[in-house]
DNA sequence: AAACAGTATGACCATACGCGCATATAGTCA
DNA sequence: TGACTATATGCGCGTATGGTCATACTGTTT
């Protein structure tokens, strides 16, 4: 198929870019995060106090997700405001959300808590 | 927002799921193996061969991506054959592909590899 | 049954990563 | 400048997970 070393090594990395990216939206914390941020954007305080985590941590998750480009920030006096500015993120998370709901898993979320965060997927800022 | 406690629970767990789901896809082997299949079912050893790893490594990786719904496997013979059975994968990952090429990076995919792959993530079987 | 090919799995190792703690840095206000 | 709030970061710990090796399991063939 793809001949050349050359091109193998450049799929490797594609594979590796892709990774990295599905890697950033594979732990809960990072998508409560990002679900606090659906509906605007928010001060790390804000999202401390929305998801129950520590401030470390929550600005850890943000910078991470900043350097990856799927998070921007501004400056508002001393505190910092992040928001999210990759198109795909909400596109993604509703496939997956969708795909999820339809599995007849016994673990299955209610209609409404999925209707209620496919909402806050379906804002754009 | 999600004002009851139980409410709060499914949430949690529906971020555990989309998180286990996105961390199958968040392993350059795994995709690797999921791209090898994209073009139909392949037999254990012809991923083996395809992808360079261990027989034990691809087994595992397989079963991973079995009991997750996101391939299917039947038996022919002694072998045993898989094929992606998840309709949201290729979306998934085209997706991804797209918004990594379309970042200026430094190591930016070649133009031709990138259409091969987008190419493979076109076919349905 | 014996020999063999194909596949799965248990044990172990090395590494990656999320977390908490303490601390450093940046900005505001008196 | 000093005190205070907001945010970022270095360090160490514990866990999770991918990789390898050896081995068990399954089906086929003679």
């Amino acid at each position: 198929m793809y001949k050349t070393d050359k091109a193998m090594d450049e799929l490797n990395k594609v594979f590796e870019s892709v990774a990295e990216y599905f890697g950033l939206l594979a732990e809960p914390t990072r998508l409560k995060i990002l679900h606090c941020l659906c509906n605007g954007e928010r001060a790390v305080n804000e999202v401390v106090e929305a998801v129950g985590l520590t401030q470390a941590n929550t600005s850890r998750h943000l910078n991470l997700l900043y350097r990856a480009g799927i998070v921007g920030r501004r400056r508002d006096g001393s505190q910092v405001i992040y928001r999210i500015i990759d198109p795909n993120f909400t596109d993604l998370c509703r496939t997956v959300c969708v795909s999820i709901a339809s599995r007849g898993d016994m673990s299955a979320p209610s209609k409404d808590v999925l209707f209620r965060l496919e909402q806050d997927l379906g804002v754009r800022d």
